[in-house]
Parts: C-alpha cells; sequence; structure tokens
DNA sequence: GTGTTGCAGTAAATCGGTTTACTTATCGTT
DNA sequence: AACGATAAGTAAACCGATTTACTGCAACAC
C-alpha cells in the first residue's frame, strides 16, 4: 500500500494526500481531508519513511555510537555504557526519533555510514579528543558528546566534573584515614574522563601530603575480568595499601573480587571506592561507595541540547558537566586510632 | 556527493558507476572500474542509504523491539534485556546490518513503523502468545522471537527449558532439605516464560509430596524496587519460609536487598534462588544460586535464524529451547538436620 | 558473408514520497 | 464589469539510488 494506491482510491491526487498526511490544513478542505484520512485508516497505511527520508533529507534517526572495549565487543562489558542507552533510548523515543545503536572500534570508522543513513543527528559516548576532529570535519548533523574533553573544538559535550570526582574520591579515603593509597584505572594517558579524575586524584594527595607515586597506580581495562585480575595482582604484589580508589565501578567490582579470591576482606583489610554508582553498588555486600553520576540527568541534557539543534537547525557549543558526590556506602573503612 | 556527480566526474553514466559499487563485474571494464573506484575512494563517497532502500526494498535495518516494564519506560528496568541487547547487537553488526532499538509498551503498536521503515528483520524481545498472530499478520518480514510461548504459531522462537528450569529450581531447594518455599515472580496467569517456570516449579514440589499453596506466591514486577518491597513483605508477613524462589535475578537481588533492610540474613535465616545467571550475581555477598541462561548463545541462534531467512528470502518454523542448569553459589544453604 | 554470442556501457523507468508551479473556481472590491 | 486574492487541488519535477531494456561492436562459428 502506498501513496498512489490511496490517491486512487480516494479519487484524489498524490500531492493532495500528502498534505493531508503532513497536515497542511491550507492546501485541503475538510471534506477531502476527511475522505482521505478515512481510508488511510481504514488500510492502515504509514508513508515509507525512505522515500520520505530522500526528499525531504531527514530521516528521524538518532545515531548512538558506543566504542567498544576490551575483546567482548558488546557495550555491555562495561554496563555504565548499558545504563546511558537506556536513558537515551527513552528520550529519544519521547522526542519520536528513532535509534540506530552502533558499537565501533574506532569511532571514526562510523561517520561516513552515519551520513549515508541521513540521521538527523548523533550522541558519541566516550570519545578521545584526537578523534573529534575527523569527526565534526566528516559529517555535519548535530551531534552530542558524552563525557569527552575537547577544549577548544566547538561541540556540545555533556559529562561531570571528572577532576572533582577524582578529588573527591581521593579526599574520601584521606579523610577516613587513609594514607596508603592505590589506583586501580585504564590508561591515564589520553586526554578524557579517566585522565581528569586521575589528576583531580592525584592533586588530592598532593594537597593532603601525601605521596603517590606512579608505582601505585595499576591498569586495567574497563572490564570486569581484566579488573579481578588487577585485584589479585593487588593481593600478591605485597604493596602495602589500606585503599584503593578504582576510575569506575566495574573496576571496582572486579578488583574486590580478585582480592576477595586472595582472601582479602573489603573493607576489613582494605577499603575501595568506585566511581560511577551504577545500582549495582547496592547489590553486593559491602555495598560499594561510589563516586555518583546520574545517568538519566546526562542522557537528559544530552538529548535536549541534541534535539534543540535539529529542531533549531542550528549548531550549540557548550560543556555542561554535572555536579557529583560521594556516594557513602560500605566498602571504606574508617582508620580511626590503628597506625 | 551523488551518484550523479561521481558519473559526471568519472565521464560515465550513473549505471555504470552503480554497477562498480555493486560489484558487477560482468558489466564494466577493468579500466573503467578502477576509475571510478579512485574517484568514489578520493571523494569519500558513499552511496545514500535511503535511496538505495527505496528501490530494493531492503535497509539493511533490524528492529530489536523490547517492551518496558514498571514505570521507568527504559530497557534495564530488567538488565536481563541489557545483556540480549548487547550480543544481538554484535551479531547484528558481525552480519554488516544496523541495529534499530523501541522499547514500547504494546509491541503492536510498533509494527507498522517496523514495515514504514523497510526493516529486513526483527527480533521481538519476550513477547506474549496473544499478541503474536497481530504481529505476524500486520508483517510479514523474517522475525524471531525471544523467550515466547506461542505453540501452534509458525514462528522462529528462541528460549529456553522454562518449565525444566522452574523444576530444576524447586528441585535444588529441595535437594537442600528445604520444604517451606515462597515464590516471588511476577504475573504467571498470562502464557509466558514465568507460567512455564512456574508449572515446572509446582510439579516438582507435587513430586516431592511438598504442598505448594497460592499463598505461598508474592507477586511483583520485574524490577528491582518492586522486588525489594517483596523482601520486605515477606519479612514482615510473619510466613514460615526456608527458601524463596525468584523467577528472575533482578527480582531476587531486590527480594534479598528487602530482607536484609529487615535484618534478614540470607542464606543463614532463608534462602533464595534467582533465575537468569547474571553476571551481577557474582558480584553480591552471598553469591547468588541461580538458574542459569546464556545470553550469548540465545542471541546467536537467534541471529543464525534471522540472517538464514533474510538471506534465504524463506520463513522458517523453529522453537529453540536451551538446555539450562542450576549455577550453585552461595545463597541457598543446606538445611541439614535441622527441622 | 551471415548469424550468434558476449562484452561494455547507456538512457530511461522506477521506487514512494514531497514540493513547486500552475490552474480553476469563487468571492469580495471598487 | 474588471481585478485581485484566496481556496482547493493537480501535474510534473525531484530526491539518489537500482534495474531493465537496449545499442554498438568485436569475436567466433559455420
Amino acid at each position: 500500500m502506498n501513496i498512489t494506491e490511496i490517491a486512487k482510491k480516494a479519487g484524489v491526487s498524490k500531492a493532495t494526500v500528502s498534505n493531508v498526511i503532513n497536515g497542511k490544513l491550507s492546501k485541503v478542505s475538510d471534506e477531502t481531508r476527511e475522505r482521505v484520512e478515512k481510508i488511510i485508516k481504514e488500510e492502515g497505511y504509514k508513508p515509507n519513511v525512505m522515500a520520505r527520508s530522500l526528499v525531504k533529507k531527514e530521516s528521524r534517526l538518532i545515531g548512538v555510537v558506543v566504542p567498544y572495549l576490551g575483546k567482548d565487543e558488546d557495550f555491555f562489558a562495561n554496563p555504565y555504557n548499558a545504563h546511558i542507552i537506556a536513558s537515551l533510548e527513552k528520550f529519544i523515543r519521547a522526542n519520536d526519533y528513532y535509534l540506530m545503536l552502533r558499537c565501533v572500534g574506532d569511532p571514526r570508522e562510523i561517520v561516513p555510514l552515519l551520513s549515508s543513513w541521513n540521521v538527523d543527528g548523533a550522541f558519541f559516548l566516550g570519545i578521545y579528543k584526537d578523534e573529534v576532529p575527523q569527526i565534526k570535519s566528516q559529517i555535519d548533523i548535530p551531534i552530542v558528546f558524552l563525557d569527552t574533553y575537547a577544549p577548544g573544538e566547538e561541540i556540545v559535550n555533556i559529562g561531570i566534573e571528572d577532576y572533582r570526582g577524582g578529588y573527591l574520591s581521593a579526599r574520601y579515603l584521606i579523610s577516613k584515614g587513609h594514607s596508603k593509597l592505590a589506583l586501580v584505572t585504564p590508561d591515564i594517558s589520553s586526554e578524557g574522563v579517566i585522565k581528569e579524575r586521575y589528576r583531580g586524584f592525584y592533586d588530592a594527595c598532593r594537597e593532603a601530603g601525601i605521596p603517590f607515586k606512579k608505582g601505585n597506580i595499576y591498569n586495567t581495562e574497563s572490564t570486569y575480568p581484566s579488573a579481578v585480575q588487577v585485584g589479585q595482582d593487588i593481593a600478591f604484589g605485597g604493596g602495602d595499601y589500606t585503599a584503593i580508589a578504582c576510575m569506575s565501578d566495574i573496576v571496582a567490582f572486579g578488583v574486590i573480587e580478585g582480592l576477595k579470591q586472595c582472601g582479602i576482606r573489603v573493607p576489613y583489610d582494605i577499603s575501595v571506592i568506585g566511581f560511577d554508582n551504577l545500582p549495582d553498588c547496592e547489590l553486593m555486600t559491602p555495598k560499594l561507595t561510589s563516586v555518583a553520576q546520574d545517568f538519566e540527568w546526562k542522557a537528559k541534557k544530552a538529548s535536549d541540547y541534541l534535539f534543540k539543534m535539529i529542531e533549531g537547525k542550528c549548531h550549540l557549543v557548550a560543556d555542561e558537566r554535572q555536579h557529583i558526590r560521594v556516594v557513602e556506602r560500605q566498602s571504606v573503612r574508617a582508620l580511626s586510632d590503628r597506625t
């Protein structure tokens, strides 16, 4: 069933049917409109999106691009992604758009595809600064980046106060009497949320007069299995830590598991703080103390910007960062009057 | 940049460019092909997907339809969905298709949209039997249902042995000496995985000569907050249970939390078994004993069927159900010689 | 020398919509 | 009565690809 058949059945031209569908009231009399609408309903006719997009040059399609990590190559390797995607989906749907989801190794490779799909806009999750220019230059639809650091680039980015998050993480541990700190984190060398968190963490240590050396950094992927390994390494490594800061919750989960497997108890033997505040923090015992970010807030902000740009046919520049805090639970113990 | 411009630059017709793109070797000489390919690469040209779909009547788009539950209206309300989606995305990508994700209240409402998008195929997650006929009748692209019970309908369904899962759940508890059982479950009246699991559970109890009454059923949504509430209800309800079977992990997580909040310890005071074997089972303390299903298997099977149907332009009928087992962890205690 | 076959390539139709430019009829003004 | 404005509707062009039917031309068989 297509527009031509509807037009024939209603005894009008395609143009008139199109005008009815698109609510161009001034072009159609009430009488004809009703007749056409009746037939459309009877036939259960829905206009072909492809044909419409072709001429309108808009698709009501929003791309969501998620870089994958590790070898699993799915977005759930870090559940954080899943939360964000779930929230974004909700807002995309609420705005009557459609979500095209794609995980990628290198986000740059997806850009030509996005434009060949005529997507009206896109969200990019966790892109690195040096990937931004290529993305921007290859496509000029509205894009909202989440958790990207690219000062100087004219983009819309929604994130959190990562520096402050790292800072709070360290401050919190220190306030509980810890001074022998380990840090478990993905690569801190690229510009990005992790580097910022690390900087905050480092500065807080310095301010408190606590020596924090590169040797206290344990490298991991943002995946559970990788972090379990690190937990074991720490357990066996003989480093004399009283607390471990993790740069994401999924890493903290893994580290705790790794420690447990080696007979080390959290928080009695060693304290652990996470970052993200995934709902799973509540599930475990001890419940994970974590630096909290609000996914819903992020997704809402990001969507607001994206749809403002799409509907206003304009480009905005913004860098909004959510104010965050530590959610205190049970995985960090106060070192009171013991050493 | 479109095909006409490429054709002009290369001094050939659109048809030739099209033939180059689509690898119709017999229609183009090597010389021309190379020239055209060079220009395509130089210009970074990608054919417009919409235009191609319009004439080819295929879009390389796969719909993934996820019913939402509760009032959150996002797929993460039950993390189980997120796992399946993540796996499906991986296989869809591997087959060079694109994933259109949509959560819905009523799955039937999405069908006209799918067809207006010319999607080449679709996955429906957790649809009820009585929704199937309408879905099938409104659209005739290949569809694979996951976790649907619709005997007699000519569909492809991929699921697990739910009856056996419920049966194993009860058997396991009983084998550990439990006889005072509660069941926490979403509505068991609709045909579907839950009803099957319930039937298995019920039969296992009967076989073992253990009375299981409707009064031992606690109703919940498949969401964490709802299950927490139920956990509290059970704690306060004074029912003298030694073990609780939950029909999904997310529910078990919530129940355990609810119990904990009321000072009841798992598994010392009461045992809990889940269903799904989400990775989160490993995170918590006690680690959750659960009836295991393998998401990756499901997504792989489902994709194999879908792409076989799409590429073979045929309809298949199948009902494959994964053989499942109980993964024993720590949330169920053996009631040895204590009443 | 004629007929057949295969190769390389093209013009035009097509997919299912939207949009533009144009027509006709009706009405109100002056 | 002539003029313009507005309302209602249409034919045809267009979006960017694919596909069909056709054209020359060279090679080959008989």
